[in-house]
RNA sequence: GCACCCGUAGCUCAGCUGGAUAGAGCGCUGCCCUCCGAAGGCAGAGGCCAUAGGUUCGAAUCCUAUCGGGUGCGCCA
């Protein structure tokens, strides 16, 4: 259910109804006929442009078609008042009855009301994370987990049908230098002293896994040359490397439902596979790329490689996937990776990188158009740094200084419900400014507490009603009689409860889930703002000790936001809380 | 040099497929607790939406150019 869907409806068929009695010319096209919340809650509650849309097509004046719509209008009986404003909006304002009707509705769908079916159970596949298994995940990466799994959620909550992937960077050069490292903790493991030479990854969590390989395998690799260890040691190391960083994703409420190794596309032939699929299309060819302009770097020397022509898809220049070695290069993989998951049959594919991957974009995009034959979209969200500070004080990282922060720093310290908000109040190509301190404040200039605050606050409300002996179960409050419920600060929230299934289709369609944590804000704030005017006007508290019906009343609509905050806070992954501590 | 992202109140940021007088928090000024949780609320001041053109009934939003900030730019992933 969708009140600004419904209401548009209403204005379509009423365009109709004066097409067919001549008022109207035929053949007009409604698909810019829009229904909006206005700015100016003064306009009223909707707004439509329909008489200035389809003014000029219908050779009318806007302001002469407003007025016979608007007559039509105010006869249905939702429509208290439809009246012509400015260059010919109609505002509208809706009856009462309408917006209790909402209560209604949220108390009966509980964490359905909002749910959408604008998905129509397409596949959607979000890849995120997607870190190298070299490591542990560091704040960066949380940001990518925490937006494209809210991303994920809202999808899902909009009737998607998503998949969430994890591509494990299994394949290249790093993870042989995963392997090194790895093998001098073993080597110490085994007494010896050893140097990490640039090259090497010196950090601290590779000394455990040197020794448990140790533990694992004896001395058997000591003295060995390389080709004797290097793959068993890969093959180990990275397998507890993925460990590691299931466990951090574990931590932080993100669970992947297909980790997929690039690894297994190497000597399946599912690489030259993806490549001959170019070909096929004509988009192959062995060529000399220009020097980039403006910053040639001091060995360049043209050199003749095997290219994809990703200009003919948007790219700016044709991108080598073969180096001159003949090995592939990096992105070769990336697009027998992509073709598999069009051939699992996704309509829709999403992923999620850092933004110092904004580079590789468009020849990612390429790739996906033409191998789909322009039949699958490809979206690519980019998140922005996140900045650190303690204290209002920048907090400077460096893996040498040991002042590294990890995924599981930051879980640990604030928690996870706190890093996935605060890492959601921000437009996902924003930076983020993240203050150990601010986000752990009890304040109003902290989204998270503030939105916590209001579901406590109902909960609060729940407790108090049974002590007073009122029954607050949800069937009674399902059943409560609404038309009490008239005051303009109670409306005001069932308007904006009225909002949530709009805004989670705009959220999901623009793939933004911030706009779930702002809504939530603005919902927690209305609340809030009704809750005070009840200590001047005790007749709006939502316990009325002498009335238990018409507490409850009151009471199905605090009840009401809790269930949309709670069904909010759900997609963004946050458990609301019952009361403050 | 080129590409992508960004530029909105003193600060940090929202702003819906283009809609009416551009919003919120912080900070500043003044109010509201014998009363459901004041960890809150109300009111006020504060703007050339970077700049200049264009598109149209209508632009912070779309297009072009310029300025400023960030990121990236063949044999690293």
């Amino acid at each position: 259910m969708n009140l600004f869907t419904d209401i548009r409806a209403l204005v379509i068929d009423s365009l109709a109804a004066m097409q067919a009695e001549g008022a109207l010319p035929e053949g007009l096209d409604f698909a810019n006929v829009a229904v909006e919340p206005p700015r100016d809650a003064a306009h009223g509650d909707m707004a439509t442009n329909a008489a200035m849309v389809l003014a000029k097509p219908a050779k009318a004046k806007p302001r002469e078609i407003a007025e016979a719509l608007a007559g039509r209008l105010a006869d249905d009986d939702r429509i208290e008042i439809a009246e012509v404003a400015g260059p010919g909006f109609i505002n509208l304002r809706l009856a009462p009855a309408v917006w209790q009707g909402v209560i209604d509705l949220v108390l009966a769908d509980g964490a359905g009301f909002g749910r959408s079916a604008m998905g129509r159970g397409e596949k959607v596949n979000v890849e995120y994370v997607s870190a190298n298994p070299t490591g542990p995940l560091h704040v960066g990466h949380t940001r990518g987990a925490v937006f494209g799994d809210a991303l994920a959620s809202l999808l899902d909550y909009a009737g998607y049908d998503v998949t969430r992937e994890y591509y494990i960077n299994d394949g290249g050069a790093q993870v042989d230098v995963l392997a090194r490292s790895v093998y001098l903790r073993y080597l110490e493991a085994h007494g010896e002293s050893v140097a990490f030479e640039d090259g090497t990854y010196p950090g601290e969590y590779l000394i455990t896994v040197g020794e448990a390989l140790a533990a694992e395998v004896g001395t058997a690799y000591v003295d060995q040359p390389e080709d004797v260890w290097l793959a068993e040691v890969r093959a180990y190391a990275t397998d507890k490397m993925m460990g590691l960083i299931r466990d951090d994703l574990k931590a932080l409420g993100v669970e992947m439902d297909v980790f997929f190794s690039e690894k297994s596309l190497y000597g399946t032939g599912r690489i030259e596979a993806a490549i001959e699929a170019l070909r096929a299309r004509g988009l192959i060819y062995v060529g000399v790329l220009e020097p980039p302009k403006g910053k040639t770097p001091e060995d360049w020397e043209p050199r003749e490689q095997t290219l994809f022509k990703s200009t003919e898809h948007g790219d700016d220049v044709d991108r080598p996937i073969m180096k001159s070695d003949g090995a592939w290069t990096y992105f070769a993989p990336d697009i027998a990776y992509h073709y598999d998951k069009i051939e699992r049959g996704f309509d829709q594919l999403i992923d999620v990188f850092g933004a110092d991957h904004g580079g590789y974009v468009k020849r990612m995009k390429a790739a996906v158009a033409a191998l789909s034959d322009a039949r699958v979209p490809l979206d690519i969200k980019l998140t922005q740094l996140v900045k650190l500070y303690k204290n209002g004080e920048p907090f400077k990282m460096s893996k040498r200084a040991g002042t590294f922060v990890t995924l599981r720093d930051v879980v640990e310290q604030v928690g996870p419900d706190v890093t996935r908000f605060v890492m959601l109040t921000r437009k996902n190509d924003a930076p983020l400014d993240f203050d150990f301190d601010k986000v752990l404040e009890q304040s109003r200039d902290n989204p998270v507490f503030y939105v916590q605050y209001a579901h406590a606050r109902v909960c609060s409300v729940l407790r108090k009603a049974a002590e007073a002996g009122i029954a607050v179960d949800d069937l009674t409050l399902a059943a409560a009689d609404l038309s009490r419920l008239d005051h303009e600060a109670e409306l005001s929230v069932a308007k904006k409860l009225a909002e949530w299934p709009r805004l989670v289709e705009i959220a999901a369609r623009t793939h933004e889930p911030h706009r779930v944590a702002f809504y939530l804000y603005e919902l927690a704030s209305e609340f809030h703002a009704l809750w005070n005017r009840g200590n001047d006007t005790p007749a709006l508290r939502f316990v009325q000790e002498d009335d238990p019906a018409l507490s409850q009343s009151k009471i199905a609509l605090a009840r009401a936001v809790a269930v949309v905050i709670s069904a909010g806070l759900g997609i963004l992954g946050v458990t609301p809380v019952q009361e403050m501590r």
